[in-house]
DNA sequence: ATCCAAGGTTCAATGAATGAACTTCCCTGC
DNA sequence: GCAGGGAAGTTCATTCATTGAACCTTGGAT
């Protein structure tokens, strides 16, 4: 494989990690999981990736154990895409890539995430300063921050308006 | 700008993030340079990236202010690259992205961070659960664990092998 | 019988990555 | 004074990945 996602020569377990997550969109498409994203057409319409990459990205991920595959009605037969233990296990990486986007690059505060039992807002490793543990993904929530567009075109970011758990799933009001 | 690196279309410092490091191999020039290299050659042979991509990612680090080109010597005049305090901040990104990669898909543990000052491994979020504080980014001593193959063919990785701290410049023999 | 929506696949065009070869600058040895 | 060499790139044809638009399929709903 002369060219492509894997980075032969290294012996780095961050090396093996791009590998999976490092190809354009895909820590996009986890996000939007772990996030509550879990339909083909939402995942779609919230990224603006070709659909032809989305579907190869959705694949990759199955096949690495970061999503799973679940049908979720019978007639028609659709599926949707959760996340595995797996991919939950990312939530450290992309919150720390998120503080640090924002911190350096960013303006104002997009998304505040905070302990769902007692408010308070995370700390920069997922951890809560006032009950002083590490938040499990569940207990997260999100809430809009002062810098989020309020008035969203597509329907996803619509949905994400809402403050909501972490991987409770979206709601698009087209359901 | 129909094709490449950017998310348009995402409110989000995650698709922020990406912009800037999310490219192939980028990830990696930052963790050679906290690793300690900085000198094209270095990177060329331990990364083995083709040279032209080496040198615009390079320049994109520079020109986002995360490595900083610094002249080392006048006669012949030679640059190093060095990482910034913006650069620093990836720390924990790279620390988190590599503990998943290792939990998730390594075997053995390739290398083991330390804390300087007492010799404790440092926990998921780069803390020293001896100390109970955050290890700034010197004062991380790395150590070549089980895993590591002994005898690299390149200079670098053997440079690599010799436990040092992190941002300490590596000696490559051929210096 | 026709329309529609979800979830894809196919395809030509474009842009990025690759590896090899070439260039430049300056130093060192003969 | 000249040959050779290393560091740090640039150039270029080829290969691969991404893009966006169009098309396809399945199974309700009208």
């Amino acid at each position: 494989m002369p060219l492509g996602k894997d980075y032969a020569r290294q012996e780095c377990s961050i090396a093996r990690a791009l590998e999976i997550v490092g190809e354009r969109w895909t820590l996009l498409v986890v996000r939007d999981a772990l996030y509550g994203v879990r339909r083909y057409n939402d995942f779609l319409i919230h990224l603006g990736a070709p659909r032809a990459v989305l579907a190869a990205r959705l694949q990759a991920l199955i096949a690495e154990g970061i999503l799973e595959k679940r049908r979720y009605q019978q007639s028609p037969p659709r599926d949707e895409y959760v996340v595995t233990q797996r991919g939950l296990a990312l939530w450290p990486t992309l919150r720390s890539l998120g503080l640090w986007g924002r911190e350096h690059f960013g303006e104002a505060k997009l998304r505040i995430f905070q302990h769902a039992d007692c408010g308070t807002e995370l700390g920069p490793y997922g951890e809560c300063p006032t009950c002083g543990t590490v938040v499990p993904v569940p207990d997260v929530l999100m809430v809009p921050g002062p810098g989020l567009d309020p008035d969203p075109a597509d329907p996803v970011s619509r949905a994400l308006l809402k403050p909501k758990r972490l991987l409770e799933p979206i709601e698009t009001g087209q359901g």
